[in-house]
DNA sequence: TAAGTTTTGTGATAAATGTTACTTATACAG
DNA sequence: CTGTATAAGTAACATTTATCACAAAACTTA
């Protein structure tokens, strides 16, 4: 059922021996909404390939609040730790399972191995890199250039997508802890959103119009 | 000159037959302080190794108003636009000279044959990216966990740092249009380091205590 | 040497965000 | 069905940052 997956959602990116390989050695995993799938400082050992769901990637400061860097999606690339890419022994940053998630985990061992023997594979790292830039870029921009507010919708947009819904079910203190500021903010702004006709609030829930 | 300084930046990092083929292949360029190197939205043909000298990386709102994201050293992984090394069209950053700076430009075709054909040009893309990604790392920790007042202590210190130097020729100007707020703000904050003894302010210099 | 320009510092005010407290509404558990 | 817990909304106040205006000091130019 995972192999199965794992073909689907890979096949157009690595080459059939690669996956076969991939399909002896890795092993599936399956993870709850809200389940950490990696924890800052946790040693790497795998490299998870997302297969089904999404994920959160979050960092957090020195007094434990966090901050969402960007999400995760399955079928693209989904090389969540990068720096597991490079053997590095400990996690920078936490991934959270945004809905019900399965990942086939892969032994950091063959991480090396593959990116000297395998075209498709190193293809794919570099491309994993390179979309996290242009996350990791954007989420710079999304601080230095952009008010709250602005952060806020934007982030109920990406939800949105994420989810393929209007509506989101999300509380506001999660919504403030993901953006690193306070409920009473969050709720002060959607209540603005609503007065705008932008969005439709019930307890637990959002409804973006 | 320039060749015998791509060897001795460089050797330790890629193999004789790829640096022998990178001086041929290569232009030497020089800038001079505040020349505009790589241009946002410009088109990439070369992946520049920085030789001497360093750069700072910016990126840019809507407005034209800029944010420093990090400063590249010479010697170390260089890798200016990643984007490049995807062969991705135009550039997402600008890149501009610290102090007087010498780069090697390598045509863009190369670097995937390279990718391919060479371990030590895989290993040196794949450590770039990967010092790039903490570096990212850093500035999205800096907006979003830091206030003004320490950002601006930390760029100083990383001036100090870039420049071998307790004193850094810098008007306020600059600085607030690397850290993305107005010049008031900085001439407050670095009156009050002077009060605290942290600093000694004179016009267009800064000793850091 | 004087005039002009640039840089810096300060004051006043506004806007955005953060914090604390409290009330109200809604969902959940027994 | 009732009591409890949780989530949301609002008020008041504080802090941080932004903006505008202007004066003073220092540097440059003629």
């Amino acid at each position: 059922m995972g192999k199965k997956l794992l073909y689907q959602k890979f096949n157009h990116i690595f080459d059939e021996v690669l996956i076969d390989e991939i399909g002896k050695i890795g092993t599936i995993s399956t993870f709850s909404k809200d389940d950490i799938i990696i924890d800052i400082n946790q040693p790497l050992q795998y490299i998870p390939l997302l297969l089904s769901g999404n994920i959160k990637i979050l960092r957090e400061d020195n007094d434990g609040n966090e901050l969402l860097i960007y999400f995760l999606e399955a079928g693209e690339t989904c090389t969540m730790s990068l720096t597991c890419c490079m053997g590095t022994s400990r996690s920078k940053i936490r991934a959270v399972a945004e809905k019900d998630s399965s990942l086939i985990m892969i032994p950091v061992q063959n991480m090396q191995t593959w990116f000297h023997n395998n075209e498709s594979w190193r293809n794919f790292i570099l491309e994993s890199y390179q979309t996290r830039f242009d996350e990791m870029l954007e989420a710079i921009d999304n601080l230095a250039f952009m008010k709250m507010d602005e952060r806020l919708y934007k982030y109920l947009i990406n939800k949105v997508k994420l989810h393929t819904s209007n509506i989101i079910i999300v509380k506001h203190q999660d919504i403030a802890e993901d953006l690193h500021t306070s409920r009473v903010v969050i709720s002060r702004l959607l209540k603005q959103f609503e007065n705008e006709n932008k969005i439709k609030l019930s307890r637990n829930k959002i409804e973006i119009l």
